[in-house]
DNA sequence: ATGGCTTCTGTGAGAAGA
């Protein structure tokens, strides 16, 4: 089984990059974030005609999260329970692939938070807070899961292109990679790591300052996935493909392959 | 360099992203 993680910023901007990466990349799931608009606008027609169902929690302007998969999919939830939030960051459902297996998939658009003293950096450390204990439940109830999606974190130096400009700014701040660390400590495994020890792998780059030809760039979208499934996980990459295109999404996809 | 780009709203210029 192949699942991917992709903030498009826009579906609507986006649409024909994601048909043509589909295409190209015949997954079973994708997870979009910062789709940008109203289920109403949400493109049922153009994904269906690609072979996919989809299920979307959007809302005007603003976030915006979806599941995109071949498989059928069941027991769908919107947000975190217990938390109210009017933003639309979370869509969880249960695949179910052909030899029958059951993956519960969490799709995520953590808060980006803008900057340490602001306020919405305020809402970000309760948003994970509230996300954490929300899925200390999902995991005793999916033994199964995955949780793919725009952290807005870059966990260590290694995913960061200059660690000491970046010092203690949003994205790498130590009480958002404490936040971090502590999904990790819940039981949950960064996909990308299992393969890869180096830096300089990058999922997001700055459209200012020729961010992308120069590599100024951050990891901050990942998959994670719990214990049972760690084993199971044969590839995690991150395709740079769509991010060379004409008028890209500032991130490109990350893809990971488990062997069920 | 409180910038740089891109998208949104809505038809101006400002907010937000990361």
């Amino acid at each position: 089984m192949k699942l991917a993680t992709w903030n498009v910023n826009s579906l609507n901007v986006r649409l024909p990059h994601v048909l043509d990466w589909l295409h190209e990349n015949p997954i079973e799931v994708l997870c979009l974030q910062e789709t940008k608009q109203q289920d109403i606008k949400f493109p049922y027609n153009d994904l269906k005609a690609a072979g996919y169902h989809a299920v979307h929690s959007g809302q005007k302007t603003y976030n915006g999260v979806a599941i995109l998969s071949t498989h059928e999919m069941t027991d769908v939830e919107h947000g975190i329970a217990g938390f109210e939030d009017e933003q639309k960051r979370v869509i969880s459902a249960t695949i179910h692939d052909d030899p029958g297996h059951k993956i519960r998939v969490i799709c995520v658009y953590v808060v980006n938070g803008q900057a340490v003293d602001s306020e919405k950096y305020e809402y970000k450390m309760r948003w994970l807070e509230a996300l954490n204990s929300w899925l200390t439940g999902e995991l005793k109830k999916y033994p199964n899961l995955v949780i793919l999606g725009d952290y807005n974190i870059a966990p260590d130096d290694r995913d960061c292109h200059d660690p000491a400009a970046w010092e203690g700014s949003i994205l790498v701040s130590p009480r958002e990679r404490d936040a971090y660390e502590e999904l990790i400590e819940l039981g949950l495994h960064d996909t990308f790591r299992l393969f890869e020890a180096d830096g300089g792998y990058y999922s997001w780059w700055d459209y200012r300052m020729m961010g992308f030809r120069r590599n100024r760039g951050m990891r901050i979208d990942h998959i994670l996935v719990s214990d049972p499934l760690k084993n199971k996980c044969t590839s995690c990459i991150i395709d740079k493909a769509p991010r060379k295109l004409e008028r890209p999404s500032d991130h490109t996809p990350v893809v990971l392959e488990m062997h069920l």
